[in-house]
DNA sequence: ACCGCGATGCACT
DNA sequence: GTGCATCGCGGTG
């Protein structure tokens, strides 16, 4: 028998980013009942100039300049959908990137949206936790504690790795990646 | 293992 | 017109 899963009320994300993303690592997030738990965040605050904030507020990122708690979804490549939870005061447009899950519910949903039979090729990146959730444009702005969101608090204290964020080419020097030490879900390794 | 590149939409220092 | 908070494939070690 596993735990009971406690509910994630919003206001666990109304603190800065840089506190709340170490502590979504082993917290569960699911869409309409699919998804698993974070083994892997990235945080982005306003004063950063890798954050899709930094220019101010646009049609675009709105989302992040509202209320805490509640989701963040952007087309990344053309192709793929990323999510992110706003994090902070209204204004602060702080969020954390969503990068990687451990499947826990829905698999079969999960390898018939994703194409793929591996349970680590399902969620580890934010493109394929993206897809692998259903996610679109209209998940963005919806809160993170009500449907078709759910999230549930992690059971006891992970061991955390930090490195340089994934992807981005100015602000290369911040250490703002958390993963799940060890973990075999992650996008890619946290270099020793 | 690494590296290069095409796909594809749209925001825009 | 340029540049992405990406991914998967195909090439080379």
């Amino acid at each position: 028998m596993s735990a009971p899963r406690r509910r994630l009320n919003r206001r666990f994300f109304a603190r800065s980013v840089h506190e709340v993303a170490p502590e979504l690592i082993g917290v569960t997030v699911l869409v309409d009942g699919i998804g698993g738990r974070i083994v892997e965040v990235e945080a982005y605050d306003q004063e950063d100039p890798a954050s899709h904030a930094y220019i101010g507020r646009t049609a675009r990122n709105a989302v992040m300049f509202e209320a805490p708690g509640h989701a963040y979804v952007y087309r990344s490549y053309g192709i793929h959908w990323c999510l992110n939870f706003v994090c902070d005061r209204p204004g602060c447009a702080e969020a954390a990137l969503i990068r990687a899950l451990e499947p826990t519910d829905g698999l079969d949903v999960m390898r018939a949206r994703r194409g793929v039979a591996a349970e680590r090729a399902l969620c580890s990146g934010p493109g394929k936790l993206g897809q692998a959730l259903g996610l679109t444009l209209e998940h963005s702005g919806l809160a993170l504690d009500e449907p078709p969101f759910a999230l549930f608090a992690r059971s006891g204290t992970p061991e955390i790795v930090t490195g340089p964020r994934i992807g981005i080419t100015r602000a290369t020097e911040r250490s703002w990646r958390y993963g799940l030490e060890g973990s075999p879900f992650l996008s890619r390794p946290f270099r020793p």
